[in-house]
RNA sequence: UGGGGAAUCGUCUAACGGCAGGACACAGGAUUCUGAUUCCUGUUAUCUAGGUUCGAAUCCUAGUUCCCCAACCA
């Protein structure tokens, strides 16, 4: 079962600071994947996200069918979803839910939507509303059926739910803004007719609601407080919040009621490296047999990564390894295959299989032949129970690949003459080799050295094998990543070898058992598992990964990748130092803009780039006009530019707005500020209170107990922070230099903002020192 | 072109305005009957330019790049 995992992303910060706050008594989040395919790594991540932390913060997880479309979805898919789901190691309890069993819910909140006017039936054809919908950059023209009175809105829709009307011929609208700037507002269609039958509701309906409208209340029915989903839905989440709006919360269930407010959420979806996620190309894979199926093994879907041996441990600790952010990223496939090692090295046993086999004659035997080898299952380091019975021979398979005749540098491995460790099985040392009419090497002659310890210092490597005579004839299915392409975008990027079918693999005699899941590390090669289509007597096996292998790894891409970012970031450089010469400067204004930051740079000493801002914001502008005004001049008055078009400006960043206060209070804080009176760190305190809720900056000081603290009454608040940082006072002192900021910040957090920070620091340095 | 998002080691991801941290990858070393595992050690990053501040990845201004939105799909 599923032990939960940290998830420390912001979503969690969110929803535990509403639960702090007292909004949800819990939380309560959901899982709606639509039932027309089967689920892929990309939504294990989103349940990760869903489940774990509605599991973290101890709330629920709901999981629904998002099943308003009946176009493509299926029995089939809602049965594998909830297979996926459950392997992965999540429990939803009681809580599955259907968008379809919401239809007649949904249908009467439709009702209410048109009987308050904002909603209304619309007669346009799908390219007509194209049309009017406008562009990216132009608004949208309004339908000649929007002014279409409640009655006959009334009457259209319910005729439309009685069948009366062919598919297009009508579709519900909501009523929001043709001109909005985001797209998702122009009077989106909430309902459709369509003819098709639905898998659970049959003919019963004709028409349906869409996603915009039917999710977000949903959420509400079931009293989903958080609904998480992807980067993409960012846009949708106004008419998310329009929807909901148009209805009361309320407990009293009524078409104008909802049980609850949920709010949506966003995080960016999984990029995979050299793989594929959207359904539709997955789909098409399928289709097209480019894959064997749904659960092909080199598919991303979650049944194919279980077929090729993923276990929901791997892929949960990848999901957690990866995190939840709002970046678009690419994450290395290299990063899941870690997960996957990492998970079936401690409870993969190991055994012993030559993929591509070479016959060794072995010399030197005892007369009798000796004794099946009892070896571990696992090595020692692992502490693992196990150990299995391996019999051997004077014939045995070796790996090809392990025999050269000119060896490369650094081999380990056999070559003529050379000695090796046979696994488990004592020393070999190579001592002819056995060719065919062609020349072409068929097996090797070697002299059993046997556990000799004279011999053990000659051995550089061991090697894996297979007794002749008692090994298991297998297919090994050994699977390469599907695309070519870190960033596949068309199928024709398939890579043409990412399946190798190899048959006649030697595989020890005591996997003869292998069960269909079963993992196992053959040694030296990685894990492999047996596949469905494995019987006894006929065994199959899946590579699920390699092992890591420090010996033929090419790393030459990763130089590369290096070097190719240093370059950029030089290129960087370049862009940026071209880009100084465009520094703000009042020369680059004109006309008035240009006046006015002339003005303010020769008249109140303002410096350059904040006189361009000043001239550039008419507000901002105005506002530095009207302290000056109001007695503000010299250092004041630079005091007050800098504060205004540096942190009122982020206050304002929105637009213009009407502010509680004048140039009258400006000049009072800058004066403040200017006398000493106040930090400048409790000048920006006390501005945006200004902004919020106006008042005398005097006041506002003297209710902060603002004012600046002398010298003197620094001294105990530096020993304080240095005694309460031993450790941080030890690594300064050893040479740790960047440590002072630390303090300097634990003491201007100690003072409220109300030390010099400067004396302070200085203060630091003679006591550290 | 309007609107909405996002920019931190090669990759993913952290850091109330105060120590740029972790993981993967990579390199070196130790251990090893798997060139595996394990264990040390190390290299590498705040998109650019200006500004504010004692102090900026974080705030301000301007710019650059990438993603999303014009289904009666979800």
């Amino acid at each position: 079962m599923y032990a939960a995992a940290p998830m420390q992303n912001f979503i969690r910060d969110i929803i535990e600071a509403d639960l702090q706050s007292g909004k949800h008594a819990s939380v309560v989040t959901r899982f709606p994947p639509e039932p027309n395919g089967h689920l892929h790594i990309g939504h294990a991540k989103a349940i990760c996200v869903d489940f774990g932390l509605a599991t973290v913060l101890a709330g629920r997880c709901h999981l629904r069918m998002d099943d308003t479309n009946p176009d493509a979805e299926d029995m089939e898919y809602v049965a594998a979803i909830q297979r996926d789901v459950r392997w992965l190691g999540f429990d939803w309890a009681e809580h599955l839910f259907f968008a379809s069993d919401y239809y007649e819910q949904l249908y009467e909140h439709a009702l209410h939507l048109i009987r308050i006017g904002k909603a209304y039936v619309c007669s346009l054809t799908e390219e007509e509303m194209r049309e009017h919908r406008g562009s990216l950059t132009e608004p949208g023209t309004e339908s000649v059926h929007r002014g279409r009175t409640v009655d006959e809105n009334l009457e259209l829709f319910t005729r439309m739910r009685k069948g009366d009307f062919a598919e297009g011929e009508h579709v519900l609208r909501a009523k929001c803004d043709m001109a909005s700037p985001n797209m998702k507002l122009r009077d989106p269609a909430i309902y459709r007719i369509k003819r098709t039958p639905h898998y659970r509701t049959g003919n019963a309906w004709c028409i349906y609601p869409l996603y915009d409208y039917t999710h977000c209340l949903s959420d509400a029915f079931e009293g989903i407080t958080h609904s998480i989903c992807t980067l993409e839905f960012e846009n949708n989440r106004d008419l998310y919040d329009w929807v909901l709006n148009q209805f009361e919360v309320s407990a009293e269930p009524s078409p104008g009621t909802i049980p609850c407010r949920p709010r949506q959420l966003e995080f960016a979806r999984l990029n995979l490296s050299y793989t594929m996620m959207s359904k539709r190309k997955l789909l098409q894979l399928v289709q097209e047999k480019r894959v064997s199926g749904w659960d092909d093994p080199r598919l991303p879907t979650l049944a194919g990564m279980r077929r090729r041996g993923y276990t929901p441990e791997a892929i949960r600790a990848f999901c957690e390894m990866i995190g939840v952010a709002k970046n678009n990223s690419l994450v290395d496939v290299g990063k899941l295959e870690f997960c996957i090692r990492d998970d079936l090295n401690r409870r993969s046993p190991r055994v012993m299989c030559v993929l591509a086999p070479l016959e060794v004659q072995l010399d030197g035997f005892p007369e009798a032949g000796i004794e099946p080898l009892v070896v571990p299952s696992f090595p020692a380091e692992l502490s693992l129970p196990g150990s299995r019975s391996v019999p051997i021979g004077s014939r045995i398979f070796i790996e090809q690949e392990d025999f050269s005749e000119t060896p490369p540098p650094e081999w380990h491995r056999l070559s003529p003459g050379a000695v090796v460790r046979l696994r488990h099985a004592g020393l070999i040392r190579c001592e002819e080799i056995l060719r065919d009419g062609t020349g072409s090497v068929t097996g090797l002659r070697c002299r059993w050295l046997g556990h000799d310890e004279a011999n053990q210092a000659k051995a550089k490597g061991t090697i894996h094998w297979v007794c002749a005579e008692t090994a298991l004839d297998v297919e090994v299915r050994v699977y390469d990543r599907l695309f070519d392409v870190e960033v596949p975008e068309s199928l024709e990027q398939l890579n043409p070898t990412s399946l190798a079918v190899l048959t006649h693999c030697k595989l020890e005699a005591s996997a003869a058992g292998a069960e269909c899941g079963a993992s196992f590390q053959f040694e030296r090669h990685g894990y492999y598992c047996a596949d469905t289509d494995s019987r006894p007597g006929r065994l199959v096996f899946n590579r699920t990964v390699t092992l890591r292998d420090g010996w033929t790894r090419d790393d030459a891409k990763d130089r590369a990748d290096t070097r190719e970012a240093a370059l950029a970031r030089q290129e960087k450089q370049r862009a940026g130092a071209a880009m100084a010469a465009r520094a703000p400067s009042a020369a680059g204004l004109e006309g008035v803009e240009r006046t006015r930051a002339e003005a303010y740079v020769a008249a109140h000493g303002v410096s350059e780039a904040v006189a361009v801002v000043l001239a550039q914001h008419r507000q901002l502008g105005e506002l530095f006009e009207q302290t000056v005004g109001a007695g503000a001049s010299g250092k004041a008055a630079q005091v007050t530019a800098n504060l205004i078009a540096n942190e009122l400006a982020g206050h304002l960043s929105d637009g213009p707005r009407a502010l509680p206060f004048g140039g009258v209070e400006l000049a009072e804080l800058a004066g403040l500020v200017t006398q000493g009176t106040i930090t400048h760190g409790v000048a920006k305190e006390v501005l945006g209170q200004l902004v919020t809720r106006g008042g005398r900056p005097g006041d506002l000081v003297a209710a902060l107990g603002g004012e600046a603290l002398s010298v003197s009454e620094l001294g105990p608040l530096v020993a304080a922070v240095l005694a309460a940082h031993p450790d941080e006072v030890s690594r300064y002192r050893a040479g740790k230099n960047t440590l002072l900021g630390f303090f300097v910040g634990k003491l201007m957090r100690a003072s409220r903002g109300k030390a010099d920070a400067k004396a302070a620091e200085d203060l630091l340095r003679s006591r550290l020192g």
